[in-house]
DNA sequence: CGCAAGATTATT
DNA sequence: ATAATCTTGCGA
């Protein structure tokens, strides 16, 4: 069974750290999950809802569980999950995924591997088993490694990255 | 409407 | 260190 609504609604920093060895599905593909990243709000600098609303950042704000796809330096896709409930501006960006002997380090990598594209922007993860997440690997919080986070200029004093 | 910057990656 | 490549959001 994939994960809930309810789990995508806690605070980011803590989907983040607990997605770690969980199972991404998407179609075919389903890989454990190795590398994640917070993003917040009105807290966050580094964070495409940082000053508030846009037509971009409009769905950090929607429902938890849902995917947020964008391209950057025009050309990789980025996979995010929203998080926290509505009117509270979170995501969870999927960096790494290992899929049984591959590791796929980097969210541009992993996204150009799963041919996960624009088209897969807002669908709702807790409704689909070909685009979820189930449960995995147990990972211990020992060994989660807590750091700040990649390609970013603000909010590096945030500890917000995790990995194996 | 123009423009700089960007949650990246592979290559030099 | 830098090119590739294009969308977004801000300022004018």
């Amino acid at each position: 069974m994939f994960l809930k609504k309810s789990f995508f609604a806690q605070n980011a920093v803590e989907v983040a750290k607990a997605l770690i060895g969980k199972t991404l599905v998407f179609g075919d593909f389903q890989g454990i999950i190795t590398e994640t990243e917070a993003y917040r709000g009105s807290d966050d600098p580094a964070s495409h809802a940082y000053r508030g609303p846009t037509p971009r950042s409009q769905i950090m704000f929607g429902e938890p569980g849902f995917s947020y796809v964008y391209l950057i330096y025009g050309m990789y896709h980025c996979l995010n999950i929203v998080t926290e409930p509505v009117g509270s501006p979170s995501a969870v960006l999927i960096r790494g995924l290992q899929i049984g002997s591959l590791l796929l380090d980097g969210p541009g990598k992993l996204c150009r591997h799963l041919n996960l594209n624009l088209s897969h922007h807002q669908k709702d993860l807790t409704k689909a088993p070909s685009f979820c997440v189930v449960d995995g690997i147990n990972v211990k919080p020992k060994h989660i490694l807590a750091t700040s986070r990649i390609g970013i200029k603000q909010g590096l004093d945030k500890l917000w990255r995790f990995k194996c």
